[in-house]
DNA sequence: GATAAATTCTAACTTGCGTTAGAATATCGA
DNA sequence: TCGATATTCTAACGCAAGTTAGAATTTATC
């Protein structure tokens, strides 16, 4: 549909874009700030004027980005899905032991952020609409099913010990959800230091054999 | 400074606590709804209307028993790290190996009404006065203290592997609150099974030794 | 530099919710 | 039954926060 031979072909698929491109990295850094405070004081307790401030901007402005708070929530909960949904599927096409995946998984998690910016979360979503909060379920479900099957993978090749899947994996991503709250608070911390502290709780345990 | 000899001393004493015995009741049943509405919707997203129609009630009447919204939450951490606190303080004075105290705590947390109307919550409190802030997190802190004491205790007495226990602590309460969020909507669920996931999980691991 | 588009701001509107005052009702002892 | 107290309700106020409209400003293109 274009001329090949017309210099301004070039100028004129770019300008659209160039516009844009800034747009998108600025909506970006909203929706990135957005998922830190929402993530920190929850969703009523996080204001508009809260997450344009991280921007040095007027609440106003946020709604030249997104149509409104839900909206903008929503988007966060979307980028968190995808994010995690990355991390699994990656660990699944490298493949190993059901052991290996979970540790591997334990460790993006930590690696993606959790420390300085939380950009994963879960949570709360009931000030969604309806049919976003099904959207969201759905979602979360086929991604804790992808982690539950890491654990029958692992039971069915003998790294990983007889258990619920669906049970254990709620109690991980417990584990993880408060790892937002509490980390910011804590000095000095590592992601080493931490995922050794959740190698030792959650895989080789804290019971010693006697 | 009473009549030892008055008749009356009796019913002049039981008359006020008589009233007050009923009052307290409600009060103590307001509160429990309080703590397990804004346990599951936040702080901020529960209202005084949803705490009140909880026991049929109009939002101003919570009034008559506490002062505002926020003396009601603060009651409510209170109240749950009272409970705390009596759990921890049984464990300590029965005794036993570090491994022992952690898991009896693990199960009488589980056994004090986590799955069916939560009474323990910690998570945030960025809504209440800086002094109350205060005094729930030292309090938090003194209470941490204790369960890192047990880690310590296992560490010494062989029955608990090497770990940081202030990192460990953390770990077990995210699995903790985030109980409160999921068991609800997960039908037939147990207390023994989730206490089962909860040791395979944190206690004995989900690796197994080749 | 000038014009048009994109972006942000100011100011006002709206709604929901915490809160209060005072009326209404229920409870209870005499 | 009656009066007093305790408890709850209705109605309204005030404020905070989401949202909108339109002006103001910046940015990009010629």
């Amino acid at each position: 549909m274009s001329k090949g031979e017309d210099p301004g072909v070039l100028t004129e698929e770019v300008r659209p874009l160039a516009q844009s491109q800034k747009s998108i990295k600025k909506r970006e850094a909203i929706l990135r700030a957005a998922i830190e405070i929402i993530n920190t004081k929850g969703f009523a307790a996080a204001t508009m004027t809260d997450i344009a401030a991280a921007l040095d901007l007027r609440d106003a402005a946020l709604y030249y980005y997104f149509p409104n708070k839900q909206a903008l929530a929503y988007a966060g909960h979307q980028r968190s899905l995808e994010r995690f949904e990355a991390i699994l599927i990656a660990i699944e096409t490298d493949g190993g032991t059901g052991l290996c995946k979970l540790r591997r998984f334990l460790r993006a998690v930590l690696e993606d952020g959790v420390i300085n910016g939380p950009q994963l979360y879960f949570g709360d979503h009931s000030y969604l609409e309806p049919a976003q909060q099904r959207a969201i379920d759905t979602w979360t479900g086929r991604l804790a099913k992808k982690l539950e099957r890491f654990l029958e993978e692992g039971m069915a090749d003998g790294t990983i010990a007889d258990c619920e899947p669906r049970l254990v994996v709620q109690l991980l991503v417990g584990m993880l959800i408060w790892l937002t709250k509490w980390t910011p608070t804590t000095p000095g911390l590592t992601n080493e230091r931490l995922l050794e502290a959740m190698e030792t709780t959650a895989l080789s345990g804290l019971a010693r054999v006697r």
